[in-house]
DNA sequence: CGGATTTGACCAGCGC
DNA sequence: GCGCTGGTCAAATCCG
């Protein structure tokens, strides 16, 4: 949020890393002089090209939109010459510290252009993304404009439709099974909200659960104590030994308020019982402190993906795979749903080491830029594509999920559930860790799924106003991918 | 003593 | 219909 307030972040970061990433390279490039002697004569154009205001300036705006880009031709051209300085004392001639400048240019321009490359590739996701994700919600719309008139038959006589209407486009999100809604009004579920404004609670309960499928968010997380720490109060009210898992499952229900329907399962993972499974099913009907308002958030958010996800089109498949893909571009296999059990899964999993295809970092000179610039592009993005609907509390949204992130991940730390990376990371972003993009995704997700909630649930924002007490809590989600199991 | 936990019983759904 | 399984209930028990 502050990044894409500010512009200094981008710009601050970009010299930094070229300075580090152009001294090594201008390091390896001396030790070979003759490679580098190859591209002398175009490093050396570019280089003229650039300083005469083409070419960093049209990559660097590509990546940041909003830096003029004569400011990153500055920065950049600053950081050249205080290397040639430097290397100037070696006692080299000019032509040695012409040759490293050429080679650090020429690097820096495959660099940026790399970066540009991938900066449009992540343009066109998003694109893709928007567009389905415009698709999609026509798509519910008309199912549910469909059920409104004549699947209500279908479920029980007695669920009907009437008072508000079936949500509109922008209140899509209240046919969603799981999500935060608090206090006041809002206790009864929004699917219940839909499914019938009059008809008694008892009936519509049975009825409607009986009859649609429950969303459920199960969050996989390193945890050595019994049960994660969520910021709600549970009460154990069963233990199973589920078939083909020796460890106990557990069940327990929210006692944060009397009637609160949420329920959650614990167990830990057969394979690696320091893994503590927890699902989460049904949503609160209760004001929540902003250590539960974390996870509940970023539950609901899953719920929301899931449950837009989960029609029987092939859009919904698509609008849930397609987050991972694309805002995990170099990693597969993060996000399925599972609608093959009774009830639709969405898996958080903040255990994912590293990705396999991004494990072997690379001596990347400049690792950090691009997911650290991409992500006020990509939230502003998502959140663009968002006011295309509701065109509602922009900023606002862009504050909750941003704490929505903050938050899961420091009641995850409270609730002692560290994965091996938490221990490596610092407090600043760690862009190049797929747990980023995965946080990343949370965030989109919340947002493209959540502002109609956040809209809808605006009973909840007395407890989002005080989650800046947590703000100082690091920014990643280290470790953490974003499963949705179909 | 009140609330939380434990644990066996019970129920519903599903496949054979 | 029967057995299996997941999920819930509720009496017994534990604990602060
Ligand atoms: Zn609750």
């Amino acid at each position: 949020m502050d990044s894409a307030r500010s512009p200094p972040p981008p710009t601050i970061q970009f010299p930094l890393n070229l300075g580090r990433g152009g001294a090594d390279q201008a390091a390896e490039n001396a030790n070979d002089k003759g490679k580098a002697a190859v591209d002398e004569m175009d490093f050396f154009s570019e280089k003229k090209e650039r300083s005469s205001g083409g070419g960093c300036g049209g990559a660097c705006s590509d990546l940041y939109t909003t830096e003029p880009s004569s400011i990153s031709d500055f920065n950049v051209n600053t950081e050249l010459l205080l290397l040639t300085a430097n290397n100037g004392g070696d006692g080299g001639t000019s032509s040695n510290s012409d040759c490293r400048l050429k080679s650090e240019v020429g690097v820096l321009k495959s660099k940026l252009e790399r970066m540009n490359s991938e900066n449009e590739r992540l343009k066109e996701m998003l694109n893709h993304a928007k567009n389905k994700y415009n698709g999609l919600q026509m798509h519910l719309q008309t199912i549910i404009q469909e059920q409104q008139h004549k699947g209500v038959a279908d479920q029980e006589g007695k669920i009907s439709f009437h008072g508000n209407g079936p949500p509109n486009a922008n209140d899509i999100s209240s046919f969603e099974e799981d999500g935060p809604t608090a206090g006041g009004e809002g206790n009864q579920s929004p699917q219940q909200k839909f499914l019938s404004h009059s008809a008694s609670p008892n009936s519509v309960d049975q009825a409607t659960e009986a009859t649609i499928r429950k969303a459920r968010v199960s969050v996989r997380a390193w945890c050595e104590g019994p049960m994660m720490t969520d910021g709600c109060q549970w009460r154990k009210y069963g233990q199973k030994i589920a078939k083909g898992n020796p460890c106990p499952r557990a069940y327990y229900r929210c006692t944060m308020a009397v009637g609160c329907p949420v329920r959650k399962q614990v167990q830990r993972c057969a394979e690696d019982k320091s893994i503590l499974v927890t699902t989460y099913e049904g949503h609160h009907n209760h004001p929540l402190p902003p250590t539960a308002m974390a996870m509940a958030s970023t539950t609901s958010s899953a719920a929301r993906m899931l449950l837009s996800g989960s029609m029987p089109s092939a859009d919904g498949l698509m609008n849930s795979s397609f987050l991972a893909r694309t805002l995990l571009p170099c990693s597969s296999n993060l996000a399925t749903i599972s609608t093959s059990a009774p009830f639709p899964t969405v898996t958080l999993d903040l255990t994912t080491p590293l990705n396999p295809l991004q494990l072997p970092q690379p001596p990347m000179p400049f690792p950090a830029p691009p997911a650290t610039a991409l992500l006020p592009q990509l939230l502003g993005q998502a959140l663009y594509n968002q006011s295309q609907f509701s065109g509602l509390q922009m900023s606002q949204e862009m504050d909750q999920n941003n704490h929505q992130l903050q938050n899961l991940h420091s009641s995850m730390n409270q609730g002692q559930h560290y994965n091996q990376f938490n221990e490596t990371s610092s407090n600043s972003i760690q862009p190049s860790d797929p747990s980023f993009a995965a946080a990343l995704a949370a965030a989109i997700t919340s947002i493209i799924g959540g502002s109609s909630t956040n809209n809808g649930g605006n009973n909840n924002n007395n407890n989002n106003n005080n989650d800046d007490n947590n703000n100082n809590s690091s920014n990643d989600l280290n470790g953490s991918s974003f499963y949705v199991n179909r």
